[in-house]
DNA sequence: GTGGTCTAGACCACG
DNA sequence: GTGGTCTAGACCACG
């Protein structure tokens, strides 16, 4: 369910944050349920303890989790973790959308660009449900 | 002209690299141009040499720039720094807009963004030649 | 196994450059091994970390090792390496094969040098598996 | 007749010397010949006369001019210009032959990029004495 | 321990 | 004066 690329250049801690976040938005993990301990998933991916630990800190720094002493760790209230996602996506977009501007493209040629992106994922999901 | 955050997580090399391309983009830089030589342009911003060395050299390297030695640096020809510079910002944006359409938006309101940014950036541009 | 002359008018860091991808070529590296990390390797050589890095940065953006910051820096695949190298090669090759038709050389004259050339790389390689 | 590239990344004074090397090699230049002064040639070129001056020298040091006092700087005999300049590209040559070879590169596609060259570089020559 | 960034400062070739 | 290379040495994030 969880994986993680140990060749990427973005660090192992934060692709176990998004990795996390991404499937509470495509609602794999439920809020209230219980994320696999720190030893079992750093077993599971044959990273360090420690490098768990640091994402699961800071997604409760972020109230993406809550940890409950001795219990294990928990996913929040999916409207908290939507609107921090949507919110972060939504930042990045309108960053590159402005950087892309200034190189004169045109509006509608975005447009086309948005259109072409929704079919894909929409095939993708899709395919999914097969 | 060009301005760097010295408290800014990017490192001091790469905020120097994204202004000169900026830069040009925008026009400001014109093809052929000298660029400030590597001791003036560290005394101007308050950085080591080997700083700015660094950027000038991976902008070469990107044939965004050519340093001929003795001479100083100069920008390239527009249309290839353009097409890096979009390639790019197209690769930000499409990564950016997956991640929009995981969170349920909707191709109008995503389209509606798009229209608000170009608003925006066209009053800006306007402002410019007040 | 690498090695560098300080003497050489050829800058240390593009003399380690030649001398991995040599290597890698020479399937003395394979893909996916751990070169020396930078401090190991700048104190057996003698040089400076910061020249060591640099070689592995440029080897980097030309795709030839990829590094992961805190694990190591590692041998690509070698399709890309072999490639690289041998347009390379293919690149000097003919510019020094135009310069020598220039002085009136005939092709078959030209010919029998490589077939001299290839005769002796044979018998080096020869010597390897005695 | 002599030209140079300023933005090549070969230093001007080296672009100078290997083309007055060309030009005797395709006779262009004859033995004996009266280069052009120091400062007619700086003139003519837009470059420093220092730059000139210091490629004529080297060229002296190399005896493929002599110098006489105040009479100006000539070429010397042919032969001895003409077997410099082969030496130095059949060392290029085999060089990267080597280089070529170590890639698994066959002798018959080596021989191949041969003729190929020679053809081409025949079909440039036609054109010259049309 | 590993790579990545940065400062301070030296010396070089080229023009 | 200009870019290019290099040493010495510091501090950082990541694992």
């Amino acid at each position: 369910m969880i994986t993680i690329d140990l060749k990427s250049r973005i660090p192992i801690y934060e692709q176990l944050k998004n990795n996390i976040i991404e499937l509470v938005v495509l609602d794999v993990f439920k809020p209230g349920e219980k994320l696999p301990s720190v030893r079992t998933l750093a077993a599971e991916l044959g990273v360090n303890p420690n490098t768990i630990q640091k994402s699961y800190q800071d997604l409760e720094k972020e109230s993406i989790v809550y940890s409950l002493g001795g219990r294990g760790t928990f996913i929040s209230e999916k409207d908290v973790i939507m609107s921090a996602y949507r919110k972060n996506a939504l930042k990045d977009f309108l960053q590159s959308l402005k950087k892309l501007i200034k190189s004169d493209i045109s509006a509608d040629e975005v447009k086309r660009y948005v259109d072409k992106t929704y079919a894909a994922e929409r095939r993708q999901d899709g395919g999914k449900y097969d």
